[in-house]
RNA sequence: GGGCGCUUAGCUCAGCUGGCUAGAGCACUGCCCUUACAUGGCAGGUGUCACAGGUUCGAAUCCUGUAGCGCUCACCA
């Protein structure tokens, strides 16, 4: 008996924390800072504040520990920096969420003790987060967390910021942002999203200042009327000449404004305007120019030096204190109106004095803030802007771009490579075309939030009447400056410091009255850091980080979602470049597939639509998560996931009945009935998350599970199984021999067993090399389960027990299992481990594995193919198609399979026989084979072809029913024959002959032999059985 | 409107550098609780590869167009 036994089954939660203690205690997934070993470094996409993780960043998270489990056991240098982001406005939307629900806001409270509430936030989904990513089994290298608001990261958002100011790429300037006037912040352009809105185009006259009339402008906001200052027309309108010189009146504003032309002005198409522009189909011909409020009117201003008359406040309402200084007594009806109430009531002020011409509907998209979702308003105000369209930020992304997936040439300086430079490569390559145009078409980056969550704006401001050069005195210190004259002639001094000079020149700022900017940073600017600051940079000494950044930037791999290579990818490798001298912060991106629920929606954390990858883990266990979301990343396709619901009186799995949010989203109802008791509800987590009921004793949280999991705890189990079944072939001990020389393989079993996992190791390195993630899980289930589990173990079982060399063949290719499942399924594998290393036996020639302490830092295996690899998997081929057929004769005629049968065959499927050395027999259940003889046909038996062959088993049972015999070989005979009459129609073709490749041909004439033979064969069979009586 | 994908068995998805009569898992049917595993074994049925053209000896695979779906960028005259 063996001294290892395993339990009966495999059970994740009695294993999944025992493994995590003992790689937390091995201390295995800590990096060195400096090594003799290759690095390999990726950076976690550092997951936001707001929420718990999902399956989606579940997905993400699973493939960077893949990697970086087979780069650490390939022997490299491998750390994985996990952190978190702090997420400005989405963690600050959050907590005022919170605040609001108990009747407070953010104003009720001071800066510093708002903020104290949201780092409360933080940390309690920072430990949420963090212990998700420990459960899935990500092999961080949790000793560097790092934060995106920590101390060295300031340091590095600090650096940056001085730099940059420093180099003249950061500019203040007052210029249209996109504004959310709830948030009450400015958003980048790719924070504001576009929806489809039922408008109108309402058409206003204005009259002309000396009475000759009037001319009609459309608009689909006439609130902002009051803030227009000019009224455009093309100059080729045939109307155009007629006006010129001429101003209009502007109705309620009484504000006198001139006639413009303009190319951009879309003509009327009674007026030359083009049928086909859906614009010039609506177009009066003229435009309302409101260069406060419209980011084309803004242009247009600037061109006819028109000023721009801000009507609104920072909440969106009508004001007359933030630029509008001509307020008629009719307009001052309209000042402190919401910008929906005003819309309204200029539209029936038209209609009351007869100037409104006409209405028509209209769709159209409408900006709408990604976190308030209200409709975005274009305003006027001062923000910091990063100069990314400088050839220094954006040219050098392009530049960084292999030139294999560049869409046309990059502009490579000329004969002038830099670091860096083409060595950017996307997988899949698709993505590269999204990462080129959204650099070719990138526009300046508002990087100031009118926020109290981030990273504060280091720049110190203050205005002077007069010119007073005050610059000096603080560049001499350190400082950067910046200034520029404001409309009213005074001076505006900026001054922007390097942290060290916070307390020193910061103090003597606030001291002679300048104030430091209140806003804070964009998230992305800090985000766009990461690789760098969570490596120490710009002082890696300063925080004990010495060697970390030189050792592990450039990173591998950067594994994200789709939306960020414009978000995050595009200004990491902007900033990466810039600041370390062209340096990118990583080799690869890797764009993985999208998570969507049952119904099609993106799991996502705004959305609360997202499943607990705990859930699943309590369910399935960790490694039946990782393998089945390790199998739907495929590269095209992203992933419908039907999510069931796991009633918590019964814990019965049912599917939750849903709601449509008024955003036109499907989400599981708050509460649910338990699906086996109607008198017990639920609650549901989305139910939570909306903050629409809370989880009770009588009404406990309902978790979530989804079968499409099952086949990973299959899996598992059968590993589990297969493992508990090898140990006990195996002798106690041989350590003895352990000692010895290598064994060769002899058997064809053996043999195959070993090449077959050769073939599935390259193959999973080919996936690896192009990031292909479903043909990883599929290579690993074909062999483990098909290869090992169904052929090769039951064919050994008659031998092993006796076969020393078998032995060692089935121990070895065991342990080299466990390393490439180890990856994807780490628990199990290692849980295996412990019991597998345990069996010592000799060495195998050609697989070499060397015995670990802990499976996850043992070696990947390195197999060696034996020089008659694909005669070996050619032979056992053969070997399985035999075993198939005859299995096929035992299936279809119903044979019990502990009964043996007698196979009767021709010499040529002896020898196929002879060549599985006894593996037949087993497998197809045979207790005797015979060689065919004429003469001689068993009374018994049934008759099959193969290989063209006939073969004929007999003692199937106790009598052969000779009509369906009859029944089975007339349908293999019209099989058969439609093959021929397949094959015969190819050969037939001259045009095949000709040009078909040889081989293509030369394969075509064997199977139409093979399958006329069968043919034939199976004809002799049904005339034979017409004989018998 | 621009760009990128997708549409293959009841479900979820592979296959798509053109070439064995299109695959997997789940579900379904039959037989098996055979001493690794019933979270299992053996066998089985299942598809005008969205539609319409084209290229080719040959198309699920390449090209064009159409429809539907998704993502993304731009756009509030």
């Amino acid at each position: 008996m063996n001294a290892i036994t395993l339990e009966k089954s495999y059970l994740p939660c009695d294993h999944e924390p025992v493994i995590l203690a003992r790689w937390k205690a091995a201390g295995c997934f800590h990096a060195q800072a400096s090594s003799d070993r290759a690095p390999y470094a990726i950076f976690i996409p550092p997951p936001n504040v707001t929420a718990a993780l999902h399956l989606g960043h579940a997905l993400n998270n699973t493939l960077q520990d893949v990697l970086v489990r087979v780069a650490r056991m390939r022997g490299m240098n491998a750390m994985w920096m996990p952190g978190t982001d702090h997420a400005g406005i989405a963690t600050q939307t959050v907590v005022e969420k919170r605040l609001l629900m108990q009747g407070k806001r953010r104003t009720d409270f001071t800066r510093d003790a708002f903020v104290a509430r949201v780092q409360e936030w933080k940390d309690e989904y920072e430990a949420v987060i963090l212990a998700q990513l420990r459960e899935m089994g990500a092999s961080c290298d949790e000793a560097r967390t790092r934060f995106t608001m920590d101390p060295v990261c300031t340091a590095a958002v600090r650096e940056a910021f001085f730099r940059l100011f420093h180099d003249g790429l950061i500019e203040r300037g007052k210029r249209l942002v996109n504004w959310d006037p709830v948030s009450q912040t400015a958003l980048a352009d790719d924070e504001v999203e576009m929806e489809e809105v039922d408008g109108f185009f309402w058409y206003l006259r204005y009259p002309l200042e000396d009475g000759s009339g009037h001319v009609t402008v459309a608009t689909t906001r006439p609130e902002t009327m009051l803030g227009d200052s000019a009224v455009g027309v093309n100059p080729r309108d045939p109307r155009a000449a007629a006006l010129r010189g001429k101003r209009v009146r502007l109705p309620i504003v009484d504000r006198v404004i001139p006639i413009v032309e303009d190319d951009y002005v879309v003509m009327a198409v009674e007026h030359g305007g083009d049928p086909q522009d859906v614009k010039a189909r609506f177009a009066s011909g003229f435009l309302k120019v409101t260069p406060a409020h419209d980011a084309n009117d803004w242009e247009l201003g600037r061109r006819h030096n028109l000023p721009a008359i801000n009507i609104m406040a920072p909440d969106g309402s009508i004001s007359d204190r933030h630029g509008w200084s001509d307020v008629s007594p009719a307009a001052r009806e309209f000042v402190g109106l919401s910008r929906e109430d005003a819309r309204t009531r200029v539209v029936a002020w038209f209609k009351k004095e007869g100037l409104l011409e006409s209405v028509k509907p209209y769709r159209h998209s409408v900006g709408h803030s990604y976190r308030s979702h209200v409709a975005v308003e274009p305003y006027l105000s001062d923000q910091w802007y990063v100069r990314v369209t400088d050839d220094r930020l954006r040219g050098s992304a392009l530049r960084a771009m292999d030139p294999a997936q560049h869409d046309g040439s990059p502009a490579f300086a000329a004969g002038d490579a830099h670091l860096g430079d083409g060595g950017l490569q996307f997988f899949p390559a698709r993505y590269a075309k999204t990462f080129q145009q959204w650099h070719e078409g990138i526009r300046d980056w508002c990087i100031s939030r009118q926020l109290w969550w981030g990273h504060r704006i280091p720049v110190w401001s203050k205005s002077f009447d007069g010119d007073q050069d005050l610059q000096e005195t603080w560049t001499q210190r350190g400082a950067c400056t910046m200034q520029r004259t404001l409309p009213d002639g005074r001076i505006e001094l900026f001054v922007c410091l390097p942290e060290s000079l916070d307390g020193s020149l910061g103090v003597e700022l606030t001291a002679a009255g300048f104030v430091q900017d209140p806003d804070v940073l964009d998230t992305w600017f800090s985000s766009a850091l990461w690789p760098m600051s969570t490596l120490g940079w710009p002082n890696p000494e300063r925080f004990g980080m010495d060697r970390l950044l030189d050792t592990f930037n450039p990173s591998a791999v950067l594994s994200t979602a789709r939306e960020i290579i414009t978000l995050w990818v595009s200004r990491m490798v902007m900033f990466n470049r810039y600041f370390l001298k062209g340096r990118l912060p990583f080799h690869s991106v890797f764009i993985h597939s999208v998570v969507q629920d049952g119904f099609g929606q993106k799991m996502s954390k705004s959305l609360g639509n997202g499943v607990d990858p705990r859930d699943i883990i309590a369910t399935h266990g960790a490694d039946a998560m990782r393998f089945v979301l390790t199998q739907m990343s495929t590269a095209t396709q992203d992933v419908r996931l039907p999510i069931d619901m796991l009633c918590p009186h019964s814990h019965v799995a049912f599917a939750p009945k849903t709601i449509t949010t008024s955003a036109g989203h499907i989400v599981t109802a708050p509460t649910q009935t338990s699906p086996t008791d109607p008198s017990k509800e639920m609650v549901t987590a989305y139910g939570v998350f909306a903050g629409l009921v809370t989880a009770t004793a009588e009404m406990p949280l309902a978790r979530n599970t989804s079968s499409r999991f099952d086949i990973g705890r299959n899996f598992a189990t059968k590993l589990w199984n297969a493992s508990r079944f090898v140990l006990a072939q195996l002798p106690p001990s041989a350590e003895e021999s352990a000692s010895g020389a290598s064994v060769t393989a002899q058997s064809l079993a053996d043999r195959w067993i070993l090449a077959r996992f050769a073939a599935t190791v390259a193959h999973i390195e080919e996936s690896l090399a192009q990031y292909q993630f479903n043909p990883i899980a599929e290579a690993l289930y074909e062999f483990v389960w098909r290869d090992f589990c169904d052929w090769y173990l039951e064919a050994i079982k008659p031998t092993v027990k006796s076969d020393p060399v078998q032995q060692a063949v089935l121990r070895t290719v065991l342990d080299g299992i466990l390393r490439i499942m180890h990856p994807v399924m780490p628990f199990v594998t290692e849980a295996l481990w412990t019991a597998v290393r345990q069996v010592k036996c000799v060495p195998v020639r050609g697989l070499d594995v060397p015995d670990s302490q802990l499976l996850a830092t043992a070696r990947w295996p390195e197999p060696i193919a034996a020089h008659d690899t694909a005669n070996t998997i050619e032979s056992f081929e053969r070997v399985q198609a035999l075993v198939t057929s005859i299995r096929n004769v035992r299936g279809e005629r119903k044979v019990n399979d502990k009964r043996k049968i007698t196979l009767t065959a021709p010499a040529e499927i002896m020898a196929i026989v002879v060549e599985g050395g006894g593996i037949v027999e087993t497998l197809a259940g045979l207790k005797d084979v015979r060689l065919t003889d004429p003469a001689n046909r068993p009374s018994d038996s049934v008759a099959f072809p193969h290989l063209g062959c006939e073969l004929l088993v007999s003692g199937l049972m106790d009598a052969v029913d000779i009509g369906a015999e009859r029944k089975r070989l007339e349908q293999t005979i019209i099989d058969r024959g439609r093959a021929v009459t397949g094959y015969e129609g190819k050969l037939n073709n001259g045009g095949y002959l000709a040009k078909a490749k040889p081989e293509v041909i030369e394969e075509t004439r064997r199977m139409l032999s093979q399958a006329h033979a069968d043919l034939v064969a199976a004809q002799r069979a049904l005339e034979v059985l017409s004989t018998v009586p």
